[in-house]
DNA sequence: GATGAATGAGGCTTCATTCAT
DNA sequence: AATGAATGAAGCCTCATTCAT
């Protein structure tokens, strides 16, 4: 995944570049603190303990400096996170509850490694095309490889379309924990779980949805529904 | 639920009310089309044909402004949701799946109807609690629904904590679709799912967690897994 | 001569077209005595005794306020200037000297009454497009009737190309008459005249040109040059 | 002519000669292809690839820079100019054709090798009398030079006060060529005249109103103007 | 009441100049 | 001396709100 330019002055002194490691972190604060309208110049030069003028000698505008932030958090978040996610696949004494816990876990801790930052940014993406390319590419990315794992376990996955199947389990995880992330735990109802739950749950659904989600004609629906009744 | 007054003042004429009508779907449409920052008092008095002082006449602030039609929103939202979802319950004839269809088409309905307003308030709650306050009180209301039609199948229902269940699954609804509603068909995975599809896999994914979701310790997982394969 | 659009947002009230008026006069009285440099939004709103909101209240930008101020100086400059200087060419009394005469002194006269502004223009202009286009143009209307008159006492012109020589005048009239408002009487040369010697040589010198300028071949250069002393 | 100090900090060791000239000359790039607006000290830097420091380290300021650099240029155009001009002058062989045409073509010669240079001044002048002192002061030299070389054939101006005639003959050349220099051949007029023909006209304009230019109170106006008639 | 003109705080950006390294 | 990073005043512009008509 290429990332564009993002109209940073590359420094060419010491003194240079630990400022721009300062604005940066500084910028990445105020973000996180007061979200993207409370990010303005000023504040972030007085955040950094820099002048307004040296913020513009890193970065060619304020834009810039926003697209630059959040290069480095996807940079962070998305190679590891689509390597730890492909490498949960390696291990074959896991079935598909094992992969689809250990990569969703995966992808869950990643994401709450950069709550603060991505709540400013999710909120950003639908009014700027620079934060939501970005951003969405490395969700792809993280898709793609969610579903790889999930797809060496087909013979497990009892939906009829595992890609489309594989493909709605991420979206579930991303989707929920994202709107975590950017509304916290109670927004959308009231029972206040903690994010651990969160995931536990999210898991044993992708998996049950994975086994037995999608609807098969030849079996009636009672049987499918209640086979230890049979029993 | 009790919403907060909203800083509308009173229409006293019937020109008035009319012309307090046409500042509201005026600023609704601003809202719907050229997002939050593009709501500018200018622009919903241009939009309303409508002067600048008599917006203010009609509101105490921008905000108010927001705030009514946001409430307005809500209100058209809300209470048919809720009836609509409650209503499915009281169908003998559906069985757990049943329900859960009928409840997240009500509300999947209801959550597209609204799309473009949803969007740009979706986008201002975490930034303003005034939103996020009657947004969140308003999808407390759907969730109880919910929880509450779908837990009239308890026996149908596998999970070790049927209350936990129905409460994620709501969740599950309610984001996936928000964020269909925020970002597009395409944000978060590249594969592009329409409203049906989606709405159709959640109700898949809601079921088959409901039915099997929740790892209980005396079931064996395979045996849980794949009694498919016993037969 | 059509001008372009200049970004005046037409007033509505009456109010607003006073201000606006007072803006463009403050505007132009800047320009007059601070020149472009000195010319800011908060210095004009200053000198108009009106807020920086008001200015752009009427105009979309400091840009078009100076377009528009441009734009007008040249409406009360070219129209007149044209006109006047075609009608010397109407009366049939004056020989050569008598409509070079007329049209420079009409010309001058014009130039005179807006020697501030066209100071701080025609240091624009070079910098400029939108100002040197329509400055351009209204020089060039002036000019075409400055040849079309002189041109009518084709037959006194001794040059060999009349209409070559006719553009030259205008251009020596124009770029003297053009240096001394941008720098006034002494720049140049330091003998100190004043603005009516300087017309009255500049007619003297258009008219030697015009019937004795251009070397021709047969007629030998001392005849030309000393007709008189032939008598 | 003496020029005023400019602010140069004497260069103290050949290196830093070498770079105080770089700085000169990258200015003087930087001021004829950008112009005044574009001359900043950091682009003056940039084409030096010289720093910000090293700028200030020879110049007190920026306008100590540019003020050196007019300096030079008029160092360069002024005493050439006059001498040539003068030199002119000294060929018996010459009648006042003559040396009008050497001296005005001296003058055009040197004014069209600093094209560049001199449009950013001459922009500059009316605006910083620290430009146009100086500039005035060479003008004027080489005026005083024009009217020197040209009073030589006293006996062939037919003008009554050959002084003021030859003055305006200088400023019309003058101003004719400078403005040409400031905003291109096509200015003032739509006809396109090559600097050669430019010269070539103002020459001739200059030779005929030095015969023949002024009023003279014997001969009757209407003989003088219309002798053809008359035959 | 209705209108829209007026206000001015606050946001972004540039650039001459200073100064630590 | 040389470097280029740091500074901050000053410029342009937007927009919520007030107020004269």
């Amino acid at each position: 995944m290429t990332l564009p330019d993002t109209g940073v002055r590359p420094p060419q002194q010491r003194r240079s570049r630990e400022s721009l490691e300062r604005v940066l972190h500084a910028g990445a604060r105020v973000l996180a603190e007061k979200g993207y309208d409370g990010f303005t110049v000023a504040e972030v030069s007085r955040a950094a303990k820099v002048s307004i003028g040296s913020v513009y000698g890193r970065f060619a505008s304020k834009d810039a400096l926003v697209l630059e932030i959040h290069r480095r958090m996807l940079e962070r978040l998305s190679e590891p996170t689509v390597d730890g996610v492909l490498a949960v696949g390696d291990d074959p004494a896991l079935d598909l509850r094992g992969v689809v816990e250990g990569a969703t876990r995966r992808f869950a801790d990643a994401t709450n490694a950069e709550r603060a930052l991505l709540r400013a940014f999710m909120l950003r993406g639908p009014v700027d095309p620079r934060i939501a390319g970005p951003g969405s590419a490395a969700s792809h990315a993280a898709g793609r490889a969610f579903r790889t794992v999930v797809l060496t376990r087909r013979d497990e996955i009892g939906h009829p379309s595992p890609e489309l199947a594989a493909d709605i389990a991420y979206r579930m995880t991303y989707d929920v924990l994202s709107r975590h992330v950017m509304y916290g735990p109670t927004f959308e109802s009231d029972s206040d779980h903690t994010w651990d739950e969160l995931v536990s749950e999210l898991i044993e659904a992708s998996v049950a949805y994975l086994r037995h989600g999608g609807r098969r004609a030849p079996i009636p629906p009672a049987a499918v529904t209640r086979p230890a009744a049979a029993m």
